[in-house]
DNA sequence: TTGTACGCGTTATCAG
DNA sequence: CTGATAACGCGTACAA
């Protein structure tokens, strides 16, 4: 049951291994006949190359990493992620790059979690869908070289690889929208405040209120996890004090939470109060009322920056790009 | 910017190659001094070991790889994998091992991950969460000594290390309790016929009809994918040529397009019609009705195989075992 | 307690 | 066109 290498292979053929290793990559300079010699003996002997073995001399993995930097249960309970992952799960198959998943609990064990990958020579990039502000890994990656891609994080800092959408748009947008269909005391219910995406939401949320001359209000804003759970509280909390006609939710699973609590207060979705989301998470179409939303093609971000990364890790002269994925208004019940 | 190796560390420590190797494996033998003097360099010259090196000599990965064998969109857009993906994800970590995923579109696509995996020398076992009968998969993987686990396959093939809930019994039960609450005419929703979990909560559910003498009807059941629009479609046949009083549908998302279905053809939830789900997706309890369901617990599952992998690949004595998680119903409204 | 020499399976360089 | 030989970075008998 012994593993055959490349050895084998050649005493078997009656070549030396480097000519074996020739035919394997393809090699032009080697003659039909010992190329056809060496591929019957492979399958004869059944062989197959060691990963671990070329890894070690051509210095790489053909891995890509990425790490969840959530709590697991959080990352994994919203859909935006596992979509994300199907995105990047897809394009690596078809680069025949393999992936290496790892969960991190919280922010300091990612970073932990991602040097260790570059550092054990695991990975030949990364991509991150921490979306933090001011992150010193990401100044640590540019430093060491170490070939990366953001998903989701902000446009302040330049010249970064990353894949996002315009978070500050679509916001604005939908906020628009929201005034558009006679709305005012537009409630938001942002995600945690340290996160790049609720700055952004929350700035588009402003903006268009501004714009309408509709005057800002503190007491309208709530900050919650990206959770069901979160959205709900956070509707309750506002409902308590306040009197408005619609919610502006910066995720879906948060407005599901808050299109319940309107419910349990015994406001009748849309007619009393309006309920947006934001991301058009699959299962968003199947609840009733069904949700207005603002649609992000997230399979389609986790596809570019698998992509993304995969060129800057093969190009030496490409180092990635800033690209935009442009959002949609998904008018449903819900408004 | 070169990797520094054990050889620079060595130099620098003015010692030899080995020690430092030994150092870094906690040998005992070897005198505090040196050890103290090894370790300060390391750290000064930022030393990590490259863990394809070692892997190349232990004959190790430390990694567990993870195939999923369906088209990449149905797999994910349920959260019972995804979920299961977590656990897994959760023990390899604690356990310092690497996860490697990769999707394949189909059975077939399966098979051959899973061996090139193994072939290429990437992982050191497996998890399956494939679950069609007879799967010469499995007697390859026999043959060949790869360690590997399943997640919910069936328990008709004796000694195989195995992670299950008890699929005839936990359709029994729902089945037996639909009864009990006074439903005669119980519909049967169904996954694809081929997959083994299909079967068994098929034999569960008319287990019990014929327990309580109710005859099984062949018209009352229909099979399709485990989604929103398989469950959806099939419910519509059903009514539209029978006269039922429940669902019992075999995963949630099944039961939520069954519940819609329900609706659209105008019957009330539960008061003229009831409907049961499988899986307890955490999504389940938010929807309206609440949906009634079989709860597992999909996470311990997840973990509960990623702990025996492990084992079965640390301990040369170990060869696995079957792992049974109980499962429980949950009453919510839509019985 | 420490150092030397060899091997893990491949690729790359340099001769021939 | 092909074959030695030397790496890649590390672990480990065997010696000292």
């Amino acid at each position: 049951m012994k593993n055959v290498t490349i050895k084998d292979v050649a005493r078997q053929a009656d070549v030396s291994p480097s000519t074996v290793s020739r035919v394997i990559s393809n090699s032009p300079r080697i003659s039909p006949e010992t190329s056809k010699r060496v591929r019957d003996t492979m399958k004869e002997l059944g062989y197959h190359p060691n990963a671990i073995a070329r890894s070690l001399v051509m210095q790489k993995t053909n891995t890509i990493g990425l790490v969840l930097a959530r709590r697991t249960d959080t990352a994994f309970a919203n859909p935006f992620f596992t979509e994300i992952i199907q995105g990047i799960a897809v394009v690596a198959q078809q680069s025949h790059f393999n992936l290496m998943l790892s969960a991190a609990q919280d922010y300091h064990q990612e970073r932990e979690e991602v040097l260790k990958m570059f550092q054990n020579r695991m990975v030949d990039g990364v991509i991150l869908m921490a979306s933090r502000v001011n992150d010193e890994l990401i100044k640590k990656l540019q430093q060491t070289n170490s070939p990366f891609v953001l998903i989701g994080r902000s446009l302040e800092i330049d010249n970064i690889p990353i894949v996002n959408n315009n978070n500050i748009k679509a916001a604005y947008q939908m906020t628009d929208f929201l005034i558009g269909k006679g709305y005012r005391k537009i409630a938001a219910i942002s995600g945690p405040a340290d996160y790049v995406v609720s700055q952004d939401r929350m700035k588009g949320y402003q903006q268009a209120l501004q714009e309408h001359g509709i005057p800002f209000k503190e007491e309208l804003i709530r900050y919650c996890d990206f959770s069901y759970e979160g959205g709900y509280e956070a509707a309750l909390a506002i409902l308590k004090d306040n009197e408005i006609d619609a919610f502006f939710a910066f995720d879906d699973m948060m407005a599901f939470g808050t299109l319940r609590a309107a419910e349990k207060l015994g406001f009748a979705v849309p007619d009393q109060l309006a309920v947006a989301g934001f991301n058009d998470d699959p299962i968003v179409a199947y609840f009733r009322p069904a949700l207005t939303t603002v649609k992000i093609p997230i399979l389609k971000m986790g596809e570019a920056a698998a992509r993304m990364l995969i060129r800057i890790i093969k190009e030496e002269d490409y180092s990635g790009e800033e690209v935009i994925i442009p959002t949609e208004i998904i008018p449903r019940e819900s408004v």
